[in-house]
DNA sequence: CGGTACTTTGACCAAATTCAATCACTGTGG
DNA sequence: CCACAGTGATTGAATTTGGTCAAAGTACCG
């Protein structure tokens, strides 16, 4: 996709200096008080998280950008007695890490053993990344929060544990589809807003009508995608 | 916030680039099409929106942005049974429109009487809104349905409205702090994902607690903000 | 006034949660 | 190799929160 800008040099500088600056003290706080002089380019370092360990916490510096790499993270808010909301599940290729604030306001996890890709500010790597990818991470955060959100307030347990398999299984092959769920029931029931006993037994009845085999828990196969389908736009069960 | 920026203007002019790219494509496709001359600057035109009318609906084209410079605008999600989730409720000074794909995936829907500021790809206002307020309006989009997703998937009806009613209020003075609440009970329903009865019994019961004053059903008086506060985070009804 | 749209309240109902066992899978140590 | 924790999943029963249905009540507007 290759648009010829209906934007003069001038404006696009304009706004480069702006964007940038913005970006910089997102990403930097501190290198925004340095030398408006060129710096050295390291290049981005990658980080190996063990699952279940947290890449960064509600409250800590929000300075830096990640990609991942491989694996998968989860994003989560935690409320004061302990209720959690698991707000996304962030596999290969997902920019996260992004926040308005100068600090966290969610958890990230690592639900497998991942790795991820840290961009610091000063490095062309993180401008790069941002250039091409900031735009897209962030609308992409709100077009899924959204569809979450939508979920949450407005569908029933069976709809959004539907459309969740439906989400991870992507618009693959037909059926039979097999899935590898990151994470356990209760992390399933933490993301849907459900007990994790509801998800449970939503299964069981996925199982129990055909449309999904359950080798482990983990291991999944949808079997009739039409009828998941149904499911997840709220028809009958 | 006058930074100076780690970042050189090679990497600055290939950031403007992409991004001005972005932009283009964003908010005008057909701009994008057109010569890469500089273009006159039209000054972005005002909207006059009757209440109950929509700005735009999911699936049009997603070309502009909008800022509401008077009165306030619903962003809402419509299921195909009718199921509704209003995702938010932007007051004057918020940026709105702003969307990934092509086309909208929310409707627009005037509240109130409104005025909203267009802004069109190709003239300088828009570039100069986009640098200064762009990222600012998607992280505070980001923020606020971190904030909805976790209220609606783990939170009681009354911590939802008791939080919804703070929100509103926001950190003015301490109480009593007056409320004119722009939308319905069915639409305070639709947002917080409750029945509407269920909003109703709710504000019943703030009133019969000595918590809130209703005037008329959209006239709101906080009269105990530390107990409200306290509801809103869980405390015991 | 009379009508329409919105709100409140009550009685009942149901989806989902909670409580409580039981089960299945895994890894560990005897 | 098997017993036994330990963790997570499943299932059942009782409970609850919030939803649905229905009937007034109230405000607003021509």
């Amino acid at each position: 996709m290759e648009a010829s800008f209906a934007i003069t040099p001038d404006i696009a500088a304009e706004l480069a200096a702006e964007l940038a600056a913005k970006l910089d003290m997102r990403l930097d706080p501190a290198a925004a008080a340095g030398e408006g002089a060129a710096v050295p380019l390291p290049e981005p370092d990658l980080h190996y998280l063990a699952a279940r360990t947290a890449l960064f916490s509600p409250g800590e510096d929000a300075g830096k950008v990640y990609e991942v790499t491989q694996g998968v993270l989860m994003i989560t808010r935690l409320l004061p007695d302990g209720r959690r909301q698991i707000l996304d599940i962030a596999g290969a290729g997902r920019v996260i890490g992004l926040t308005w604030s100068d600090a966290h306001d969610c958890a990230a996890i690592a639900l497998r053993d991942s790795i991820v890709r840290r961009h610091d500010s000063n490095g062309s790597s993180a401008v790069a990344l941002n250039a091409a990818r900031f735009a897209d991470a962030l609308f992409g955060e709100v077009h899924r929060l959204r569809n979450l959100a939508t979920a949450l307030g407005r569908k029933t347990a069976t709809e959004r544990l539907a459309g969740f398999l439906l989400d991870l299984a992507g618009e693959d092959a037909d059926p039979p589809v097999r899935i590898d769920l990151p994470v356990t029931r209760n992390e399933i029931a933490d993301h849907l807003g459900l007990a994790l006993e509801t998800v449970s037994r939503t299964f069981s009845r996925l199982r129990r009508d055909g449309i999904m085999r359950i080798e482990t828990s983990q291991k999944l196969t949808i079997l009739d995608r039409a009828a998941l389908r149904r499911l997840a736009d709220g028809g009958p069960f």
